[in-house]
DNA sequence: AATATAAATTATCGATTGGTAATTTAGGGC
DNA sequence: GCCCTAAATTACCAATCGATAATTTATATT
């Protein structure tokens, strides 16, 4: 049955050229590049994933999984539903490694505009966290932590846009506590300009 | 003295390819896409430009003035400073087609963390356009227009970090309508949350 | 030990990449 | 008319691109 066997699990892997997309965008990274960060020679790639675009679609999916992941796990337990948006968003930001971004903005901007199959992809992405964090606005609303007159959606669209900002300027230098910082402050006006004021 | 006459002049050449760069991201514009752009042969693209990265420098700095200059005239005579700022980030939207996004922000995530000297004309860029909007939003402080108490270059930086996050989305499809909305209730929030409070 | 199976590896492909050298063409100055 | 100059054009280059075919290696099953 069993023929030789694996030099490594296929999601290592995708890990390692999830990685290599993330650091040099689709375009620049070559299958010698993909080679060298999954230790798989070109053939292996090709027998494993198919050919560099789907590759890249597995990539992304994988980093989707695993941001969304990250998302689910960021509450742990905390009750207070602010504090849980903060640590949603926080998640968000640590994923954002400096000098890299989001391989979600990343590839909305260099990808998606020529790439149906991306777009629709990242679509989704943006249509799942946006999801999360409208939950976790309706929530706080329920429980009077934020004011019923806020539009959800306004509001989570509010935060998600700049929260690709974020990602945007962290990809050429800015540091996480500063991305964190900025993202505290939007949150307090975006949910919170009633505090903003009784100051 | 002077020799064969020139096809075109070399800003309208360097303006065609600003655009490709613009549409298709550094990496994925060929010489001969370039060519196809400005109707020029490969070689005379070297004669005058220097080789691609040397190009693709030239066009991010006729990209650079031709924006500066556009906020500079979106003023036009405006005396309410908040009406002016309005004005300089609605042009900054209106540069950014739908389905291209910005070309710096583009290049921002692209190109800049792997190029320093992209990485140092796009940070003058910013650093250009954030000093552009602290002097608006101090001379809208001094009309009492905005509240003493805002912090300028907070506030300069949450509309700059926003207007990145529109860029991205304008990039996969946002229109510049939608951009336009959700970039003033920002600026509501920013620039004037007691009036949000007093409605 | 022989076989079946699947992964790994080597070798190779045509096409395209960014970049140049050599040549031709079209003017102005004398 | 001829020369000088600069732009345009053609032809060409090595290197790399993404992708495949053919072959070898290593295991589980029988």
């Amino acid at each position: 049955m069993a023929g030789r066997p694996r030099k490594a699990e296929p999601e290592v892997a995708l890990t390692a050229a999830m990685n290599a997309f993330w650091t040099k965008g689709y375009e620049a990274t070559s299958m010698s590049d993909l080679t060298e960060a999954t230790g798989l020679h070109k053939a292996s790639l090709y027998q494993t994933f198919g050919d560099k675009h789907q590759l890249f679609v597995s990539a992304l999916k994988l980093y989707f999984t695993k941001t969304a992941k990250a998302q689910k796990d960021s509450r742990n337990g905390e009750e207070n539903p602010i504090k849980a948006i903060k640590a949603s968003v926080d998640s968000t930001i640590d994923q954002c490694a400096q000098g890299k971004g989001c391989l979600a903005v990343n590839s909305l901007i260099e990808v998606a505009p020529f790439d149906s199959e991306i777009d629709r992809i990242l679509k989704q992405f943006r249509q799942r966290l946006d999801k999360h964090l409208a939950s976790l606005v309706d929530e706080a609303k329920k429980k009077k932590l934020v004011a019923k007159s806020i539009d959800t959606k306004e509001a989570v669209r509010l935060i998600s846009v700049f929260l690709h900002g974020l990602s945007a300027n962290m990809a050429s230098g800015m540091s996480a506590n500063k991305a964190r910082g900025l993202l505290h402050d939007q949150l307090d006006l975006v949910l919170a300009p009633r505090k903003k004021l009784q100051r």
